[in-house]
RNA sequence: GGCUGGGUGGCAGAAUGGUUAUGCAGCGGAUUGCAAAUCCGUAGAAGCCGGUUCGAUUCCGACCCCAGCCUCCA
């Protein structure tokens, strides 16, 4: 049983999708206009590790996550790099995949581009046109927030209470000042497709509802996104889905995972103090990455600063440090961790319990049952996305030194503390460390060594 | 002005109407040629004021403070 915290209602509920067996889920994706930060990467961790939860529960689970490659930031990126749209595009799309590889999230099922559904999209406006849910204004189609009497309902807002226009002005075309595009014309230069309303584009919000529909029909079991999409975007998915749909509502299970900040300072594009995952990845590897967004509960604020990374590292280090010595065995998946994603999923809770199978594998002088616990500990970590390299070759793989010299200087050192030249063994540890290499001495007489950690 | 979260030990961060969170950092010990790692032990906590209760960090109310949203954002 899972329990979901639901943003329609804001309470936690009972998981039920609508089919028995089947689950669909649409995550909103990102818009390809610059380098994935790490605000893009929250919610994919987040919901890569709701997407392997709801596998282990339900036998189909469909996962759509978008690619928004129409948007104006997409022109204006384009224009100031003098290059081709396409060409801007391709590169961010190949950027985000690349970060998503490195952070361990699995592809969805599917990821539509918006400008391969481009019939989709106007279909859906002619319909609302149609049923006078829009209507059409200096060559721009507005979707008519007074038709929708929910309208407001998931961010539970009314907005004769909003101050409208509060940072943009209002379209003098608009009747309503909360009414919001759904077309809009194309200059010549300005990439543009044909429609009954003239050459041009879709507005923001409509193409997630058309390509939800699309993949998972008019009713999703889940939608998830960042918390600063609940209003509008969130809001205008459901005015937009619902109208065209007969009434029949978007989605029943509405996520939202909580944004981010630097030494408590919002991150974001205004205060231009994002981090980009490409640059994360310079000094850190994917998988400490993924676990310090999994240290903090996906819908509380996180702060990302030096330190949640360091903390991050040496934790998984210590987990790692507990695999050393026991490769992979066929074991079974730890309840504990189970029930603390179940509910809610409490990836910090579920982090406890790897830890505690670490701290018994350690305490453990049992081989058999050691054995067992690091199995378990392991298949803790696949729920997760975590802990699946090879303990070994984790430990030495950042460093940067060569790997025979580094054999060399260790095999040399086992050599003089054999012949009990201490002083010769702590000079070759000297050097070792110099090369950012620590070794540990087991009590057999050999030795285990690792880059240093931190 | 409207709306939404939140304030837990040095840091991060959960659960919970009474009992050890966990990890990192600290302190003491074991171990070690010395270390490291590891193990054992240990200290340290709930913004403030009321209320409910035999008992509140946990429930209720007021206040203070922090953060976010009100059509750029994941």
């Amino acid at each position: 049983m899972i329990k979901l915290f639901n943003t329609l209602g804001h309470r936690k509920q009972i998981f039920r999708p609508q089919h028995p067996e089947r689950v669909t889920m649409y995550v909103c994706g990102p818009t390809v206009y610059s380098w994935p930060h790490v605000g893009n990467a929250r919610p994919a961790v987040v919901f890569d590790v709701l997407y392997r939860l709801l596998c282990h529960f339900y036998p189909q689970v469909t996962y759509v996550r978008n690619i928004t490659d129409v948007d104006d930031k997409i022109n204006a990126a384009a224009e100031r790099a003098q290059l081709d749209i396409d060409v801007i595009t391709r590169r961010y799309i190949d950027s985000y995949h690349a970060d998503m590889r490195a952070l361990g999230v699995a592809p969805p099922t599917h990821e539509p581009r918006v400008t391969a559904h481009m019939e989709e999209i106007i279909a859906m406006v002619q319909r609302l046109v149609a049923s006078e849910h829009a209507y059409v204004a200096a060559a721009h189609v507005l979707f008519s927030v007074d038709s929708f009497p929910e309208y407001g309902r998931l961010s539970s807002r009314r907005h004769a209470d909003q101050r409208a226009g509060a940072r943009v002005e209002v379209a003098p075309f608009k009747r309503n000042p909360a009414d919001f595009v759904l077309w809009k014309p194309s200059t010549a230069e300005q990439p543009g497709w044909d429609s009954p309303w003239g050459r041009g584009r879709p507005g923001w919000h409509i193409e997630c509802s058309a390509l939800a529909m699309l993949h998972l029909g008019e009713t999703l079991d889940i939608h998830g996104g960042g918390q600063d999409l609940v209003f509008p975007h969130h809001e205008n998915e459901i005015a937009q889905s619902v109208c065209a749909h007969g009434g029949r509502p978007l989605c029943n299970y509405w996520l939202h995972n909580g944004l981010l900040r630097q030494h408590n300072e919002k991150m974001s594009k205004s205060t231009g103090n994002m981090r980009l995952l490409r640059d994360e990845l310079q000094c850190h590897d994917g998988e400490t990455l993924r676990y310090a967004f999994m240290a903090t509960h996906y819908r509380s604020p996180l702060d990302w600063n030096d330190d949640t990374l360091l903390t991050a590292r040496r934790n998984l280090d210590r987990l790692y440090g507990a695999l050393r010595g026991h490769p992979p065995v066929a074991a079974e998946q730890p309840v504990a961790v189970l029930e603390a994603l179940a509910d809610d999923l409490n990836t910090p809770l579920a982090l406890t319990r790897l830890h505690e199978l670490a701290r018994r594998l350690k305490r453990s002088t049992d081989a058999a049952k050691q054995r067992h616990l690091a199995g378990t500990l392991r298949q803790g970590g696949v729920l997760l996305g975590l802990l699946q390299q090879d303990a070994e070759q984790r430990a030495a793989m950042p460093s940067t030194a060569d790997p025979e010299q580094v054999q060399q200087l260790v095999a040399d050192r086992d050599a003089a503390r054999r012949a009990r030249d201490f002083a010769a063994a702590d000079q070759l540890r000297d050097c070792l460390a110099d090369l950012g290499i620590a070794v540990q001495d087991l009590p057999d007489g050999s030795s285990q060594w690792s880059r240093h950690s931190g």
